[in-house]
RNA sequence: GACUCGGUAGCUCAGCCGGUAGAGCAUCUGACUUUUAAUCAGAGGGUCGCGGGUUCGAGCCCCGCCCGAGUCACCA
């Protein structure tokens, strides 16, 4: 084909050369600091991110549909709660008051509960300051969603469907490839915390669920403070990394859930669980705690736990106690880690594949200066080919 | 934070026992005119992550540091 060219406009200049075509971009490094060079060089990296899109527009799709309403909350909040984790600090100048970016929106959506709003959703970044790995990024996405008269046993099920749906609309079937596992999103298995101790104990002498409800047994096994700290501890260190097939794990320890209504049955236990897949913490939910006397009592042990030392334990937040004396109604509440889901539907990794700009070290000077300087010293007529051909 | 591995041209990488820094692709120039990474010829392109040390001589050996990845710890 021969182009018969009457004019020729130049877009825009290109200074620096392009990463090889055939082999792409592979210096991970040089992948996450210039992520434009990745998405030039490497199509996956850009349906990655295409396929990030057509799940949070999946979710928001099916909680639509279920009657929720997406709300925004402060990501700046005087007092930070509803995770376990150390916050990042700011400062307002004109209000002179130190302010957190929020570790999760759990305590605004839930005043919005009291308010009245029965269904409500929120999809945004929390700030973690912790640790980064393949897991972990500072800033990462999550998936709130309150909804009265619910409980957690109503929340598997959404759970289920929301996770079924997800995987279908984001990879186009149930059953998606993982680091070597094909990993079944058409159900969710459901175990609790001590079944998924007791099936993944690593030796053939496994302890019964006596046992594993026994003070004793597990003051022997952990050195936890109490023995529903103790439990968690050794479901983390035995069964966690085993739960491969997307799973729901139920039954959680009112040590580790300060917000979480308890187990009428039995009350050093909360109606909360977790969903696991490919060995990552991927969803938490429960029942919430929805009475304010036992939520101060629940504030004030933690505020035990931190002079004890726990940073992480939670703050107590006065004007949530005060919303819950305006009564909430039976609720359940949900977060889902967009991130680590995206990495399941995607088969990334790491955090960092799913993330566009993801945290790093800084990279110290760049020097592109000189590099500018020495183009611009070169000869116009090498720098700028003529423009207006004329066929 | 600990351990392991890595950092050489724009990109992907090689570099032996310590002896003048290489290839392919990309870029530029010329030729060619058959689109599906890869036609031919030629040219330009390097603070071998940084700093010290050993040596006649260090990309290579030693020490320290920086950056990254992975594993572990942490992240209930």
């Amino acid at each position: 084909m021969t182009v018969h060219a009457q004019q020729l406009e130049f877009l825009s200049k290109i200074l620096l050369s392009l990463p090889e075509k055939w082999h792409g971009l592979e210096d991970v490094e040089t992948r996450y600091r210039q992520r434009y060079l990745d998405l030039i060089a490497n199509p996956e990296t850009r349906e990655t991110f295409v396929t990030r899109a057509r799940i949070i527009a999946s979710l928001r799709r099916q909680l639509e549909a279920r009657g929720f309403l997406e709300v925004e909350t402060p990501m700046m909040q005087p007092v930070y709660g509803g995770a376990a984790a150390r916050p990042f600090v700011t400062h307002h100048n004109t209000l002179d008051v130190d302010l957190y970016l929020r570790i999760a929106p759990e305590l605004y959506l839930k005043r919005m509960v009291v308010g009245g709003i029965d269904r409500g959703s929120e999809i945004n970044r929390n700030f973690r300051n912790e640790g980064i790995s393949t897991q972990h990024n500072p800033e990462f996405t999550m998936l709130e969603f309150y909804q009265a008269y619910t409980d957690y046993e109503g929340l598997m099920d959404l759970s289920e469907e929301l996770l079924r749906q997800v995987a279908i609309d984001a990879t186009g079937g149930t059953a998606v490839e993982f680091n070597g596992h094909t990993l079944d999103f058409s159900t969710l298995r459901r175990l609790t915390m001590r079944e998924a101790v007791q099936e993944y104990w690593p030796d053939a002498a496994k302890p019964s669920m006596e046992d594993i409800s026994n003070p004793e047994w597990l003051a022997r096994h952990s050195d936890k403070g109490s023995p529903g700290e103790a439990l968690g501890d050794i479901f983390e260190r035995v069964a966690e990394r085993h739960l491969i097939q997307p799973t729901i794990i139920y039954e959680y320890p009112v040590e580790l859930s300060p917000l979480s209504k308890q187990s009428v049955d039995n009350p050093a236990m909360v109606d909360r669980f977790e969903i696991y897949a490919a060995g990552m913490e991927i969803g938490n939910a429960y029942t919430e705690l929805n009475d304010p006397q036992e939520q101060r009592r629940r504030f004030e042990m933690q505020l035990e736990m931190k002079q004890r030392g726990d940073e992480e334990a939670h703050q107590m937040d006065e004007d949530y106690v005060r919303a819950l004396c305006y009564a909430m109604p039976p609720t359940g509440g949900e977060g889902i880690g967009i991130d680590r889901l995206t990495m399941l539907l995607t088969g990334n990794r790491s955090i960092r594949d799913v993330i566009l700009f993801p945290q790093l070290r800084p990279e110290g000077a760049i020097g592109l200066a000189r590099t500018l300087r020495a183009l611009e010293a070169e000869p116009a007529g090498e720098a700028e080919p003529a423009v207006g051909l004329e066929g």
